[in-house]
DNA sequence: TTGTTGAGAGGACAGGCCTT
DNA sequence: AAGGCCTGTCCTCTCAACAA
C-alpha cells in the first residue's frame, strides 16, 4: 500500500545564514512572468537543506509522525515551491498565501486571479501544472492523506478539482470547517468530519495545527488509514460524539495598569520569570492577557526593577 | 586560574482561527 | 480590526565538569 501524506508548508523556516528568497517588487506583465521570475530566484539561491528540515512547527512534526507510522511519502504544499517531496533540497524563502507582508495575494488581486492560479503557475514552471491530481491518479498510489489549513485548501482547490471521479476515493482530507467549505463540492465527502471536539481528545492543540492533529488522530488513535471512506467518515463522527468539547476558560479582562500591579505583587514569588508570571495571570488570577501585551507590561516592570536594584 | 564543552532551564516567537 | 489562545522550537544564558 503506497500512501502519500501532504501537509502545508510553514511560514517559520530554519534559516541557513544566507538571505531568504523574496519576490522582487518589480511590476510583472503577467502571472506566468511572475512565476518564471520567482523560479529563477529560487533556482539561483543555494539550497542547503531538505524540505522536511526547512519547515518548522508542530504541524510539520505531526505530519512527520503520521508519515513514519504509515511508512508513507511525505510531501509539502508550498506557496513558493509548489508540491515538493520531503527530501527535496530547497532554500529558505518568504512567500505565503496567508495574511503576511510576503503574501502573494495582493499581486494576484491586481489581475483578478486567485491563489489556485498561482499554484498552477508555480507548479507549471516545473512542468507539472496539475501536480496533485497527477499524483493521486498515479497507479502506484493507493491513498493520499491531505492535511491543510483553509488558506492552503484555497491554494490547491483547482488542482483537487482535476482529480478524476475514479480516483477520488483514494483521498482523505483533514482541514478546518472553513477549509471544508472551500473544497470542490465533489471532494467534500472525502473530508473527515473532525471538529472542535478534537480538543477534548488526547491530541489538543492550537487552531493552526488542527488539520495535522486530526490526521494524526485518524491514523494513530482510530487506525482508519485503510478503511473505506464511508466507514472512516462514520467512525470519525462517532469518535467526535464520544468526546466532549474542550472547556473554554472565560477569563476576566483587566487594564495594563491593573495587570502591572498584580504582577508586581507576586513578582518575587515567581522570581520575575515571564513564563511563570503569565501562567499565574491565566491560571491563578484568571485574567486574560495576550502574550505580546504581557511581554510589554513584563518588560516595563523588569526595567523598573533593575533600575531600583542598582540604586 | 582560565578556557572549553555540554546539559538544562527558561525566554521569545510564530502560527491562524475565533471572539469581542 | 484587534485581542486572545497555546505549544513546539529556536536561541540565550547559566552552571557544572573537565582539561590545559
Amino acid at each position: 500500500m503506497r500512501t502519500v501524506i501532504i501537509t502545508n508548508c510553514t511560514n517559520r523556516k530554519r534559516l541557513d545564514g544566507l538571505p531568504s528568497v523574496v519576490l522582487s517588487d518589480e511590476c510583472f506583465p503577467s502571472l506566468a512572468a511572475m512565476a518564471q521570475a520567482w523560479k529563477e530566484r529560487v533556482d539561483e539561491r543555494p539550497a542547503t537543506q531538505t524540505a522536511s528540515s526547512l519547515y518548522l512547527g508542530r504541524s510539520v512534526s505531526d505530519a512527520k509522525c503520521v508519515a513514519t507510522r504509515l511508512g508513507a511519502r511525505l510531501m509539502f504544499a508550498s506557496t513558493g515551491l509548489g508540491l515538493v517531496e520531503s527530501d527535496h533540497k530547497c532554500p529558505p524563502y518568504d512567500l505565503t498565501v496567508s495574511q503576511d507582508p510576503n503574501s502573494i495575494i495582493p499581486h494576484l488581486e491586481k489581475w483578478g486571479l486567485r491563489a489556485s492560479d498561482w499554484w498552477e503557475a508555480v507548479n507549471g514552471t516545473r512542468e507539472r501544472a496539475s501536480a496533485l491530481a497527477d499524483l493521486v491518479s498515479h497507479p502506484d498510489i493507493d491513498l493520499t492523506l491531505i492535511a491543510l489549513t483553509s488558506s492552503y485548501v484555497q491554494l490547491i482547490a483547482a488542482d483537487l478539482e482535476k482529480i478524476e471521479d475514479a480516483h477520488i476515493d483514494k483521498v482523505r482530507i483533514f482541514t478546518s470547517r472553513p477549509g471544508i467549505e472551500m473544497l470542490p463540492r465533489r471532494l467534500r465527502s472525502m473530508a473527515m468530519p473532525y471538529d472542535e471536539r478534537l480538543e477534548g481528545s488526547t491530541l489538543p492543540g492550537t487552531r493552526n495545527d488542527f488539520p495535522q492533529r486530526a490526521m494524526r488522530h485518524f491514523v494513530e488513535v482510530l487506525e482508519l488509514s485503510s478503511a473505506p471512506a464511508e466507514v472512516a467518515r462514520k467512525a470519525v463522527s462517532e469518535a467526535m460524539n464520544d468526546l466532549s468539547p474542550a472547556k473554554m476558560t472565560v477569563r476576566r479582562r483587566a487594564s495594563d495598569s491593573e495587570i502591572a500591579y498584580m504582577l508586581e505583587c507576586v513578582w518575587s514569588d515567581y522570581k520575575g520569570s515571564s513564563t511563570r508570571l503569565l501562567r499565574y495571570l491565566r491560571d491563578v488570577a484568571q485574567v486574560s492577557c495576550e502574550q505580546s501585551r504581557f511581554r510589554k507590561i513584563w518588560r516595563d516592570i523588569k526595567c523598573q526593577d533593575s533600575i531600583e536594584s542598582k540604586a
